[in-house]
DNA sequence: TTCCATACTTAGCCTTACTAGGTATGGACG
DNA sequence: CGTCCATACCTAGTAAGGCTAAGTATGGAA
């Protein structure tokens, strides 16, 4: 479903601030207004890829009479890999709006 | 590079009348301002798929002192699809533009 | 006659993300 | 106290998607 995005889409959730994985799925799903409701499994992996690509770094967080999360950070290759993925991002979208436009330019 | 939307790139780019694969090709790299310079082992397999899916269907045809040509053309099944398509594109982009925008707005 | 652009085809692979299962704990409710 | 639910994390296996790389063939130009 996101098809090569979920990368951007996750660094991006991260770069207000720290956050633990089930955080992120929450955020992502209310920023994106149900359109993207991921799965643990489709998130938690693409953290630890993130993570062993160093653009992530993580460290273990139990707050008071909470539960044991992982809290994952933006690292600094991962605030340029963001910004790449962006203007990756525009690129791409600008084009497919081009090839499906067609001329009678869809609905706004 | 694509990831899920070359489907609709290629019904749209059949959208304004009948092509071949190559041409198709071109057509998608002139329209895209070469951001989607395709390769053929992309596009002429989804070309079949297409086909076998029966959003596309195609006949031979070779023009007068030139050479064999497959000419494909949207099925009305195939512009139902482009339709379903361009709206999920639509819910697609505007979802990961919320996000990645996170409330900076990235440059226009 | 050699080379290039056109034109089509396909096997195999690699990345990505989804499915589907599992573990564990804190809090609410009876 | 026991049960259930929401939270929180993890992973093996698989499917989908599209790219790589290779092959075939022809018309026209050099």
């Amino acid at each position: 479903m996101l098809k090569g995005h979920l990368d951007a889409i996750v660094l991006a959730a991260l770069e207000a601030g720290p956050a633990h994985g089930y955080a992120i799925i929450e955020a992502i799903k209310r920023n994106s207004t149900n359109t993207f409701d991921l799965a643990e499994g489709t998130v938690y992996p693409a953290l630890h890829r993130l993570e062993a690509a160093g653009l992530l770094s993580s460290a273990w967080m139990t707050p008071p009479g909470g539960r044991r999360r992982r809290l994952y950070s933006l690292t600094k290759a991962g605030s340029t890999a963001l910004s790449d993925r962006r203007k990756a991002w525009g690129r791409f979208s600008q084009a497919v709006d081009a090839l499906l436009g067609g001329g009678h330019a869809w609905p706004a």
